[in-house]
DNA sequence: AAACTTGTTGAACGATCGTACAACAAGGCG
DNA sequence: CGCCTTGTTGTACGATCGTTCAACAAGTTT
């Protein structure tokens, strides 16, 4: 049976001058946030799991079909999702980061930024992990992450370098600073600071928030003070 | 209809002489462990959608019901495995470090252990990721977490404390070695550890393992050589 | 060789999955 | 007001999910 079919009759209104419209048309742009908005809830509360159109439309509060109207399919909603994710991140970091005046604040800034909330949230963590563990087998997620960790990586690379032109320059030239290998300086804090941001997504309260800080603090301490053998 | 159900007829064979068994009885400990490898190469093929009874079962070569026989359902299955997995890792790590003679070369063994295959793979990496977004809202998953990464801290604790005790013992007495938090100091490394592995995990590539290794090691001599500031 | 234990099979179940699509209706325009 | 566009609904579909369980059979015991 492939023809039209039946359909349950609508609920008649005896009294029309207080009849509400059943739902209100908003603009792709906007549905399209709050769909977002609702797979991040979702994958919050519920992991893994909560990411199907049954859970995410319950959540944003419209039809299972809205989303295939406004999203090609799941794969390229989560996707969506995640880029919202990451240019969150980004964005509050950058933000925290330029408000203070020095390179030594401005890193200060950005790691009191990594290490308080709303980052340095279990629940938001594990959303994460959720995403980065989809990453390996689907392609919109891979495009996002392509696209987004550059920009990531160019924040940390900044502050990094910023912070080192103040050291004496021992091996100048291209991205050393002080005699450090500025591309390995920033893939290791990045990993510090993504390491510290699993361990507290596994077990918070592990460490302070101001015990991952100093750690940070003295790993790019330890950068500034002495040119390290790397090669 | 919850009656006994008919069963389709089993092909005769007219040949018995030549008739092989349809399977073999296993003792219960073979076949879980068969299960549980089944359980990780799937991880490993086709990440979290790789998780379902019938892919495991087909990968184990054995039939949907069996793995219902052997595990009281899929989550303790999937934990069983994650279990497995935290073991091989941690005990191929400490046989690694236990082969060298001194604190720095049991170390370093360790990170090179770290750093190369198996156990720098992306798709084991991968797995591990996957376990991990299991974490907060699988209560198997969380028991099996802290049986066992209290060994592998114990592990980096351990070899932390051995380097640190040569170092100058600047403040001493719990948990302090040449004045560094070691608490703080096995944290910190974790963190880099997990967190290189993560990068590796995204973009395999970005950094060689021996840079790796020379990040950590870094961090290590920045431990041995001075007492930071760590409260 | 018959009885027995128990590891193993595979069909069936109800639930849920992602997607498709015809019908409906909200809001703008003439 | 009627027409039109299009955002929205909700049923239906086929596939797949985890789990159950009666039947089967491999291997051991009697």
């Amino acid at each position: 049976m492939k023809g039209p079919r039946p359909r349950a009759a609508a609920a008649v209104q005896s009294t029309p001058e207080l009849r509400r419209p059943r739902f209100r048309r908003q603009l792709p742009q906007q549905r399209r946030a709050a769909l977002i908005a609702a797979t991040i809830e979702c994958l919050k509360r519920y992991g893994h799991e909560g990411l199907s159109i049954r859970t995410i439309s319950a959540q944003a509060g419209v039809s299972v079909g809205l989303i295939n109207h406004h999203f090609p399919n799941k794969d390229e909603l989560v996707a969506a999702a995640f880029r919202h994710f990451n240019r969150e991140l980004v964005d509050g970091l950058r933000a925290a980061a330029v408000r203070a005046d020095t390179p030594a604040a401005r890193m200060r800034a950005f790691l009191d930024a990594s290490f308080s909330p709303p980052n340095l949230d279990a629940d938001v963590l594990a959303v994460w992990v959720v995403f980065w563990g989809l990453y390996r087998h689907s392609r919109p997620i891979q495009r996002v992450q392509r696209d987004t960790y550059t920009g990531y990586v160019r924040l940390v690379r900044g502050l990094l370098a910023d912070l080192l032109s103040g050291a004496d320059d021992g091996g100048k030239g291209r991205g050393r600073r002080g005699g450090v290998n500025l591309r390995l300086a920033a893939i290791g804090l990045t990993a510090l600071l993504d390491g510290l941001w699993l361990e507290w997504c596994l077990e918070p309260g592990k460490f302070r928030p101001r015990e991952a800080v100093a750690l940070c603090e003295s790993w790019v301490d330890a950068l500034c003070r002495r040119a390290t053998a790397w090669n």
